[in-house]
DNA sequence: AAATTATGTCAATAAGGCTGACATAATTTC
DNA sequence: GAAATTATGTCAGCCTTATTGACATAATTT
């Protein structure tokens, strides 16, 4: 019965495994979406609808579809998020221009002001992690955010706005 | 009701907010947990079985309470799931050498074995990720990382064993 | 006119969280 | 030794976010 006994030592680095940035990267990310989390309470929302607020408000005008694409959930899922943010003014469908099968996604000024208000602890978190950081710890964290995510889908991080635009 | 107007320009980085490693985080992390997502269906386990088994395997010999303080679940929450673990022979439960009452855990050979394979892929997309990057971008990211989780949790990062171990 | 497409909606299911209440056994305190 | 506290387990019920499958509607394309 040698596979039922405990294990008494630990998983180290001597397995070949980087656990170090594994559980920085866990414990990193859980208390960043913390922030947002405790502000969307008050508003009877969860995360689903935080990034759903957060993608048409940096790509507004995007149409369901596309937002599914980014999402990568399903139609039924975001159906019941999206129609809550819709009926509670956060957000606007406008019939596309060429067709009109189409719903384009555009954010109101109260949905402007939400998701400005979500990203803002982040956006503090991570500039006073940079703080401490030395030149160059930015693009260096960027760089290698950018490479942990599949080859195929970074076209899409491509597409959000980047600069800053006029 | 300019209020339901909607608004056409994107959010950018002129409104003060990061977006770029808010976004970067997002995807690489999306991207990060499925790895293992894929592996823990075949199990029919999800991720939650995947926390649990990874700390057990870090600190083996935990307790129960030890266990929720790292996961910040309640303990109703991590029964049904530890309850799977233990059933399936991935993990035991010793009882406490000083205090009876308590159950430390630790994984069997079973348990170890779908430990390392979960983090595995996980290993290889950051050391991936790395071979693009500069010599020394590894410490910055691990820097950034620990300096983006509350200060007041970083203590518990420093009970995981980092160093190779005899 | 027919087929396809974009979107919306209904019903059912599942995972993984939550709270509250209660049970048991072991330890600590008085 | 009795009482209070602690560590754990378990039951019942609820919520959110996701899933799949099926079907409806309107607009566009063929």
């Amino acid at each position: 019965m040698t596979d039922a006994d405990p294990i008494k030592t630990p998983l180290t680095l001597d397995d070949g495994v980087d656990f170090a940035i594994i559980e920085h990267l866990f414990f990193a990310y859980r208390d960043f979406t913390a922030d947002p989390d405790a502000i969307l309470d008050e508003y009877g929302f969860g995360r689903a609808h935080h990034r759903v607020l957060h993608f048409v408000n940096r790509l507004p005008g995007l149409t369901v579809a596309e937002l599914l694409e980014v999402l990568r959930i399903t139609k039924q899922s975001l159906a019941r998020v999206l129609k809550q943010l819709i009926d509670d003014g956060y957000i606007v469908q406008v019939p596309g221009p060429r067709d009109r099968r189409q719903r384009e996604l555009y954010p109101t000024q109260k949905g402007r002001d939400l998701a400005l208000a979500l990203a803002l602890p982040q956006s503090r978190r991570i500039r006073a992690a940079l703080e401490e950081a030395e030149p160059g710890d930015s693009a260096a964290v960027e760089r290698f955010l950018r490479a942990m995510v599949n080859p195929e889908l970074r076209a899409q991080m491509d597409k959000l706005p980047n600069g800053r635009s006029k």
